[in-house]
DNA sequence: TGTAAGTATGACAGATATGTGACATTGGCT
DNA sequence: AGCCAATGTCACATATCTGTCATACTTACA
């Protein structure tokens, strides 16, 4: 499953209050999806796959509690963290949301700053990432572990595109890139960027790699770049 | 002592909710030891020697409190770290609970996901050696033992999150962090802080550093931050 | 050798990220 | 109650990065 943006689903039978949460969610930085009933819920759930499911515990027909017992114990939705919704005074149904699976649960009313800040702690504890070693060229070294590059033991002072276009071209070795296929991989598919932006990053990039290792980013004429070891 | 697999002892009086606990920490790989009392806690303990102690405030007899205070006083126990369960309400007896040894404190009910996660954390943070051992770069000597930092033999004043965050530091040197990893590590997994909060700190720390070793805690522009005794 | 297309390079202004001081709040302590 | 240290947040100051141009070079090929 490709890696997308912060996409949030919000289950509530009141449009208002959707409205409410979407506007401080897209403030936020994240996008938002809604759905008045599980049904609904349920397809966006599989179709796209959001992050996190903020999930209302009164709903119409199926209630968030059955609800979100379901989406648990579903293979395709079980890994989507849920943070339950609930009005004040119910406090001791806290134990059966937690209990049916949800990460979090947040009493209403709650403010917009509390509701982001949760879900950023929700989303932090549950999505782990991956260990990397050292990528190595000559005496070039790339550490993702401590975000650094050194060119024969001198640390480089690189810009943090320069970095992920490095990092880029050291796993993707030998292969020459358009400049398109490099701004879907460096910069991310969905930007709208020049062309020409890329020769300036590879200028930027072969500068911070100074005389000794600038021969490794190749001009591919017609074409793109290419990172190489052998001569071109 | 050999290193054993991840063996967890969970000490409460209510069956049912030893049961929760261990379906969650099964599932998330470890095995589990059901104690009702502390008498029988205390003989699993010393005889399987297991890698945490979740430890119930409320228990018939000893509480848990008293218990918690028992097992790090005595040699053979003192190592294993112990993660506090309590009621909701009782929020004030955190710093009791924590005073008297524990490691962390989860507050019921809580989520299994939570749960797994605080483990973790606290796992990660209790390094089975050294943890004793004053860490020293330079001038800069931070001493667990007696909670203190100096510089070139001058005492440090330094509050206890800049401590915390320079003990993190000091103990993971070389790798870049990024605000929200800092967060979680040094703050615990589950507090809802700012992520700009870091920088303040990060500041602070840096301050009571002074010239001299400020520089050793270097910005990742894009990324975080990271402690290193090489230049950047 | 002239020409057109493809690339390299330096400059720049807007956008982002980080540094920094100040403030309100909290909880412990006297 | 009043004081004090610690903490989290904010607003503003700085620093650094980024995308885009305009212009200078190169290369391929007629």
């Amino acid at each position: 499953m490709k890696q997308q943006g912060k996409k949030i689903l919000i289950v509530d039978d009141e449009a208002s209050i959707r409205e409410m949460i979407a506007v401080a969610l897209e403030m936020a930085g994240y996008e938002c999806l809604e759905a008045s009933n599980t049904q609904d819920a349920y397809s966006i759930i599989v179709d796209e796959n959001p992050q996190m499911v903020l999930l209302d515990w009164m709903l119409p027909g199926t209630s968030g509690l059955e609800f979100a017992r379901r989406l648990k114990r579903d293979d395709r939705t079980a890994e989507t963290p849920i943070i339950m919704l609930t009005a004040k005074g119910e406090e001791d149904n806290k134990i059966l949301g937690l209990e049916a699976g949800a990460d979090d649960y947040i009493t209403k009313p709650f403010s917009p700053r509390e509701l982001v800040a949760r879900l950023k702690a929700v989303l932090r504890r549950s999505t782990p990432q991956g260990i990397e070693d050292p990528i190595t060229v000559d005496g070039l070294i790339l550490d993702p572990v401590c975000h650094r590059v050194s060119a024969n033991d001198a640390p480089l002072d690189i810009g943090p595109t320069e970095y992920r276009l490095l990092q880029f071209f050291m796993t993707h070795q030998e292969r020459a890139y358009s400049r398109t296929q490099l701004l879907d991989q460096v910069w991310g598919g969905n930007v709208y960027v020049e062309e020409r932006t890329v020769d300036v990053h590879i200028r930027r990039l072969r500068k911070a790699l100074g005389s000794d290792f600038e021969h490794l980013i190749q001009t591919v004429r017609g074409t793109g770049y290419r990172f190489s070891t052998k001569a071109s």
